[in-house]
DNA sequence: GTTACTGCAAAGCTTTTGCATCCCT
DNA sequence: AGGGATGCAAAAGCTTTGCAGTAAC
């Protein structure tokens, strides 16, 4: 696909598959959900060549690597700043794209060049809290 | 100790060290890091023990597990409210207990229950900034 | 033709678990 | 005395790595 051209990184059938998947993805996908949707695919597919291809983009900065999930890692192709909202009871994270300033105390901005933030929020999603109700 | 009873929780001496060593520490360490503390005391600890005890005191709502840093899991023995400020290069983690009010979006408020959230700043720390001209 | 990528299997880390023994309450 | 905690070692996950063969450029 000539939109992946100039990532500076070969343009395997394999990374096609893992590009195309990711792209406009919102389900932040940890490692082992992106194998097993290539698979689907492309059955001759490795770990070893997901893992490569993820720490390829991320250092690309086509991906980010969200520590959101203590259990694994999970990984985000919208690079834009952004802040997300997990369900505390099914894990789920949804993006929030609203603008949100937040302000640091005086002494840390002395302290420390800021070079971003990001908020997460924790709640009950509506699926969860309809599904507790019963 | 005396200030620890009542936790519900039996207290040995490993669990003791380890409530003393937690017990306004700041530093956000690791279990391994735990690990290595405990045992310039008590060289006999073992790991199991160590992780036993940071899930029971995490069960217990006496202690916040982290997911700042990729590559472990990390502590916080203080439980109320705050936010971090990380260093993107040493890796260092400061709280930050100033109030910060965030305003959701509506949609957003609406389709969650919100209980809480957690403000990650990024940035370079003073150390760091200056070992760099260097 | 080079250089980078793939796939496999093995290794590396962090974290968890089973179980017999021990000790706090 | 009883139930929870300890320690050991083994297992379980997730992630990384070495290497020979292969394919993109």
């Amino acid at each position: 696909m000539k939109k992946y051209r100039g990532i500076g990184l070969k343009l395997t059938p394999q990374r096609l598959a893992i590009l195309e998947y990711l792209d406009g993805n919102r389900e932040h996908p940890s490692a082992e959900t992106i194998y097993a949707e290539m698979r689907k695919k492309y059955p001759m597919i490795s770990f070893a060549t997901v893992y490569k291809t993820l720490e390829a983009l991320k250092n690309k900065g086509r991906l980010h690597e969200l520590t959101i999930d203590p259990e694994r890692r999970r990984y985000d192709p919208d690079t834009g700043q952004h802040h997300h909202l997990i369900c505390i009871q099914c894990k789920k994270i949804v993006d929030i794209h609203a603008e949100l300033p937040v302000t640091v105390p005086d002494d840390v901005e002395q302290s420390f060049d800021l070079v971003g933030n990001h908020i997460e929020f924790y709640g009950i999603c509506q699926k969860c809290k309809t599904e507790r109700r019963t």
